[in-house]
DNA sequence: CTGAAAGCGCTTACAG
DNA sequence: CTGAAAGCGCTTACAG
């Protein structure tokens, strides 16, 4: 590969020309320039990227950190990439994926990371990698709250998920619903404990029980048993119970689907046995299905969106006033999977 | 951020020496180990990457070239990465998500790609990305064979198409199904050319005319277009047909499920009036729907595997014989969407 | 097993 | 607008 000293010698200039001709952070002429990126064609030159990164201390990479071991990409993760990666090709930037421990104590890493900052997904309560990202200094971003880590002032980025769980239950509650089943997300993770604390409190402003038979989450690990959690939840709890659950929320349409089979094996139909409302799903897919389903529109695109765009306010790559907590709005999108009892 | 000078100093060692306890390249004496790993544990101490990666000569990181304008996760792809990343974590690697544009010519890159090697998915006709690898010189490899590059010897991972299709046909074929509708993948890209080949070949074998009905292409960009490609295509052609399509051949599940939206309205029951075969989907979600739905199993995670071990293997990081041309296995997952006429 | 020194390929004050 | 030189933070022959 040509580097910056061939071009140099052979365009009959300095390397901080040749340097200047591609960052253009300094003006050129026209000639040299011309001459420049005449010789860089021909000898095939592009700067090298590392070489520039020791130098401007600046990767032009951001990580997207995924919860390892539960790697499983949903529809709801595929729409919030596809945002992160459009956003931060915006200012040059690349995504990095990257799969840190939530928990488990591994060996130091044998380096730093080569990334700018950092998105969180999917934030869990001691969340470790935030430690690591905290304690190597690099700027970040969770999608979601945090908690237990001790930390000041973390940016995040979030549907609120508090008036989402008060929406959905308003609304079942209005179409006559008392027991209500919550399929929620896995039991460590901040969103599964936000929601919680608000099913509970939609519940007791309506007046009623809670019962143990109402709330389970996803297995941690992405797992035989992760892909069977809606069928099994339902099943077992429907079918060992007196009284009659009218209505399900789920975290997401493949656990949606699972119960459904559930529901089917139980001899229940959707809507006329059982209603179901999914929180976050693919709604295009949702849609396509019979019963096509009600659920909310949490916007993942748009989350990414934000998540980069905080994220390029941090590493003042965008100038300007910013919020340390954007809320992304979502709205209930109905369809037939619900109704009234 | 602590630098290796720091470090050295303080702990009376070389900067070499400094190297060598972090880098493992060369032995050094337990004493003067243990006194710059607590050095560095005070400091905060972790090498600085981009400063390795200037005379390594390595990023260590591998881009995973995804196509631009097209960008849409499906199962299939999920479990793709979820392989790529687990079996490039094992080499130290990681994965640098890249859009590069297939067709459309865009101002050159302003710098190198920070990348040892890629994976290049969904490779179209005359792809752009593989022009633009093959010039930097960045080994990588393909999953899915490519055709009009002018380029030789490019390694590939791929499911053996011809014989999937033949095997789809075969068995649609033996349950006396004689008019298919298939639902390909994007017209551009080399699999479907491969699929639609071997579609006519399967039809010919078996004295089965083709007719201008039978062979549909998705659209290229994502787009509203692009998610109603099922439905749209499956309505409007049998809604003006005579004669009765009874078996479809979809490319992935999201196009079934729209599919199956259309035959629904279009009053058909599947597997009854008519059956229904997914190519590559997301074999655990397709058994939890009503009906469960046949299908192949491609290994998409296993694909991921390989890509990564052969492109190691390129990359010399892998040791060995290894062959350029790798192909996972596939078979018929039965379910409940296909029967006999 | 350890050190001194050169060098990886750029960018960036500084000077003109 | 351009150049000469220092320096980014490591690794790697070379020498001992």
């Amino acid at each position: 590969m040509a580097k910056i000293d061939d071009v140099a010698r052979l365009a009959g200039v300095s390397k901080g020309t040749v340097s200047n001709v591609f960052s253009q952070k300094r003006p050129t002429s026209p000639k040299v320039t011309e001459r420049v990126l005449r010789v860089s064609r021909e000898l095939n030159y592009v700067p090298n990227h590392t070489a520039r990164s020791l130098v401007t201390k600046k990767t032009m990479a951001i990580g997207l950190t995924i919860p390892h071991g539960n790697f499983f990409f949903s529809a709801f993760h595929n729409q919030f990439i596809n945002g992160v990666i459009l956003e931060a090709s915006t200012y040059g930037y690349r995504v990095l994926l990257d799969m840190i421990a939530v928990e488990e104590v591994k060996t130091p890493s044998l380096a730093s990371y080569p990334i700018d900052g950092a998105i969180v997904l999917g934030p869990t309560k001691e969340d470790r990698r935030i430690q690591l990202l905290h304690q190597n200094q690099i700027p970040f971003v969770t999608v979601g709250k945090i908690m237990n880590q001790g930390i000041e002032d973390v940016s995040t980025v979030n549907n609120n998920n508090d008036k989402i769980i008060h929406d959905i239950c308003n609304y079942l509650i209005s179409k006559g619903h008392r027991n209500i089943m919550f399929l929620n997300a896995g039991q460590q993770m901040t969103v599964s404990i936000v929601r919680t604390e608000a099913f509970i409190h939609a519940l007791e402003a309506h007046q009623i029980e809670l019962r143990p038979h109402m709330i389970h989450y996803k297995p941690l690990i992405y797992s035989e048993e992760y892909m069977r959690y809606g069928y099994d939840e339902t099943y077992n709890t429907l079918a060992n119970l007196e009284e009659k659950v009218t209505a399900i929320i789920s975290d997401d349409d493949r656990t949606a689907f699972s119960a459904m089979n559930a529901l089917k094996d139980l001899g229940y139909c959707v809507p006329e046995d059982i209603s179901l409302f999914v929180i976050c799903g693919d709604l295009s897919m949702m849609h396509q299905v019979t019963p096509s389903l009600t659920g909310m529109d949490l916007q993942p695109s748009e989350l990414g969106v934000q998540s980069v765009k905080l994220l390029m306010h941090k590493l003042s790559v965008l100038e300007g006033e910013f919020t340390n907590h954007w809320i992304v709005d979502s709205k209930i999108v109905e369809r037939d999977s619900c109704s009234s009892v």
